[in-house]
DNA sequence: TCCATAGATAGCTATTTAACGATGTGACTA
DNA sequence: TAGTCACATCGTTAAATAGCTATCTATGGA
């Protein structure tokens, strides 16, 4: 076939978002405070949602979370910030309007 | 976990859009005249794409093809129109909005 | 009526994905 | 310094996906 005009990180990308616990993830991660108000070891509207918390809303094992977070991650959707022994993960509303913005045009 | 609120049919778009082989016949599928003029049975920006070209197009096998061009019908983003021996396939524009601007609230 | 053509469907195989439990690692804590 | 906690990584298994060949169905032409 033709060379494919679609580039390997768009196609990762697309994949990332199409796995419903994680449009889940990202879209509690839009409001942080509403969903994930019992985290008291630092901001999540700043810093992130550590993946404890994220975990025990998704009702999943603590390994699997942590996949679809890294699968958000590699896609470029989510940026880690370690602090102490906790991650927090936020959203990178950069990369997400991009990816929007890619897929307007594109698609 | 919380139910999801992702519907059903947004994961299944979502997954036909994963894929580098689907989104380049969408691609293809913009500009039907520009990648297609061999086609003689019928304007192809008018009733659309037959299978035979799109698979030579991508140099893969019927069937494989046949089975793209499905998921994307059922995501809603392709419509068929069958004359004679031959399946039109061309772009739903209205699904492919609609999904945008979903994904552009949902993000 | 018989054959060819277009496309869909079935069946198989290889690969990828998603889940899990077990274990490793690094950082606080008693 | 021993233990615990938070998270990542590893290894396995089951299910989903993508490709192929073979075959079926329907239409059109000789």
């Amino acid at each position: 076939m033709d060379s494919l005009n679609l580039p390997e990180y768009r196609e990762e990308q697309a994949k990332a978002l199409a796995s419903a616990v994680r449009m889940q993830i990202l879209q509690w991660l839009k409001t942080p405070g509403a969903h994930f108000s019992e985290q008291t070891t630092g901001d999540p509207v700043r810093i992130g949602v550590c993946v404890t918390l994220i975990t025990a809303r998704l009702g999943m094992s603590q390994p699997t979370v942590s996949r679809h977070l890294e699968l958000l991650k590699r896609a470029g959707f989510l940026s880690v910030q370690r602090i102490g022994k906790w991650s927090y993960y936020r959203r990178n509303e950069k990369a997400l309007k991009e990816y929007r913005r890619w897929l307007g045009e594109t698609l």
